[in-house]
DNA sequence: CACATGTCAGTTTCACTGAAATAA
DNA sequence: CTTATTTCAGTGCAACTGACATGT
């Protein structure tokens, strides 16, 4: 890891695509280790239940739209998070090609707990900056985005 | 891709790992789109042959440190370049577990269309920012890894 | 008719592991 | 005996595509 940014040619060092790819990938790690330690979750089950959280119910569809997830891969994290009790999915009377999916009270509770975990693991990746530059950063990012 | 910015979730609108995993996807896309188109090149390709340029001739081991590429992978990337003439691999009579691989003439005019492509790429991605940001964004990336 | 939804199957790419053959 | 190098085979996950049945 230390390796690759010294014995790295001159190129590569300052590169901002390659940089981006290493943090992204030291980040995911970090991430993905600490919710794998919470019974085996990923990031897509937080993204799923942080969206019903914050925006209730919503059909697969919407929750794909919400959060990024394909739709088709949609299908696997609501049935793992339906396994586990973290969300229901029921038909909607409404409009019978979809499902409703809802948070369920145990889905909540899971949440808070992984809410803790991504904190803990953001703290761990942002700790070599200051609080103002962290704030700097994700400025930044944000505009590379916005187009 | 503003959806995502739009419809998503607080929790994960701001969230470092989160936006860096799409600054880098974003970068990511940028960079192989423009490889792909010259002579279906990768970042790889791009790595090793920036290394040899650098640093002259390496043992693919060699190569795997320097570029941070595993050595598993490294086989089939420099099988496609010496298929392609831009490098050759010898055996190394000083250690014959040893391919001794080496830039071509042809892989030096190579590298440098992907040198030109790498910072088109570059430049497209770091549009938003001025000069000074960029500069910060790439410093404050190396401090997030510097561990 | 077109369009949206949920589902399944499959592809590609990346990062990484394990192990074998050969040689130092 | 151990370690290093090259190579192959294969895993696991993320991101994505295509197609299909069903319903609006």
């Amino acid at each position: 890891m230390d390796e690759r940014l010294t014995q790295t040619p001159g190129r590569l060092r300052a590169l901002p695509s390659r940089l981006l790819a290493l943090t992204s990938a030291q980040a995911d790690r970090m991430v993905s280790e600490r919710l794998a330690a919470e019974g085996g979750a990923r990031k897509w089950h937080y993204a799923v239940l942080a969206s019903l959280d914050e925006y209730g119910p919503a059909s697969q569809a919407g929750l794909s739209r919400r959060t990024g997830v394909y739709r088709s891969d949609l299908v696997s994290v609501i049935n793992e998070l339906e396994q586990r009790g973290h969300v229901a999915r029921t038909p909607d009377p409404e409009d019978r090609r979809r499902n409703v999916v809802t948070l369920t009270p145990q889905g909540r509770t899971h949440l808070k707990r992984l809410d803790a975990v991504l904190a803990e693991a953001q703290e761990e990746l942002m700790a070599p900056l200051s609080v103002a530059e962290r704030a700097l950063l994700v400025g930044l990012l944000e505009r590379v985005l916005s187009r």
